[in-house]
DNA sequence: TGTACATCAGTGAACGCGCGTTCACTGATGTAC
DNA sequence: TGTACATCAGTGAACGCGCGTTCACTGATGTAC
């Protein structure tokens, strides 16, 4: 273990609080995380976050926050080996869409969660949700573009597809419902079910 | 108003309980239901609620555990003009399920939650909720029989129709998606779509 | 380069609150005889 | 039908806890001259 070097100032206390918060909600989900833990596990006093965050509901929406920028960078992220193949992109943008939920679901929960009802008050909550969102509907939207849908189903494409994708994460991740034997392949017949019924 | 009879013993106060924590649960979500409020609520001792459930966590069990009952006793009641319909009762089923939930939030929440997650501590939750996807399951599976349905599609199909239906539940009640103009428009043609490509 | 000073990022003790829950109790009810 | 008694469903005061947050403070840093 590297020893770091102990200043009186952090040096980047704001980055290392939304870190370990994050390990806090992974570790015992949103109930376990509170202001007083997290000053003690950073190694700092209790009111030092309070130089960093105006309270503790601020803090959790910069972390729901910086949860939409992981995904986002993630569907951005995503490539398939034919650059112009619109249906695998969008069959691995419902794939990376439900690993990141089942990878992270109490940080998915938290960003999906009352936190959200929360985005007109937090513009960097609500631009960093928006700037995500608008990556799924681009993948969805490069696929109706490449004319393999009937026009008048495209909003509805919209609605159906992130809300399969949605449901099935937290189907999952709340224990309701098993996960299935191959998710790739689900995600495969998914979509597939979905366009062919919409083809034009 | 009814003058109600005063009398040292409730009657029903388990009942009351219920009915009450629901009510504070549409008004105010999960975090608003306090056994204290509860009890002042009721018109009770705060003590009197623990003559019936063994704590505050039993009584949000038996909350969840009666938003599955009326939930189900909904999938239950749904009828269609022509009996054998099962296309229709299944677009129908949607409708419920999402109806339901944009009606009663906090307790679809509650229901789908992480008290969800302590469903093998909880026998009559577990009961509860098995009994709802069972009908749920009843109606897909009534669907497949009708013959309309490649058969190495059923598994799939159970998957995604419940996926998406609670996925377009969700992310209407948490506001991530604005309400879609025509509920019912939109149910229909999700199921077509997801039936058109499965079509045998 | 050295010094005075403003500003910033921490400290740690304490406050106050609301909560779930307990406990000894008391009033009401049902039942055996 | 009347009475003794066990049982049950309430009361209300109190406990203790963990929490978010505040506040006067102090040490470190940067900057003007």
């Amino acid at each position: 273990m590297m020893a770091k070097k102990q200043t009186y100032h952090h040096g980047d206390l704001r980055a290392a609080l939304l870190q370990v918060a994050a390990d806090m909600l992974a570790e015992g989900g949103v109930e376990s995380v509170t202001m007083r833990e997290l000053g003690s596990r950073v190694g700092v006093s209790r009111s030092a976050p309070y130089r960093h965050f105006a309270d503790k509901q601020a803090l959790l929406v910069a972390v729901a926050a910086e949860g939409f920028d992981r995904l986002r960078a993630q569907l951005h992220a995503i490539d398939v080996p034919d650059a112009g193949d619109e249906l695998a992109r969008f069959q691995q943008m419902g794939i990376v869409y439900i690993r990141f939920a089942v990878d992270h679901p109490a940080h998915y929960r938290l960003m999906y969660g009352k936190e959200a009802l929360k985005r007109d008050q937090y513009p960097e909550l609500d631009a960093a949700a928006n700037a995500t969102f608008y990556e799924l509907v681009d993948i969805i939207e490069r696929y109706q573009a490449s004319g393999h849908i009937k026009p008048e189903n495209a909003e509805a494409l919209t609605y159906i597809a992130w809300s399969t994708v949605h449901g099935l994460a937290a189907l999952l991740i709340d224990g309701q419902m098993l996960f299935p034997d191959d998710l790739e392949a689900l995600a495969h017949l998914a979509t597939e079910t979905l366009l062919e019924g919409m083809r034009a």
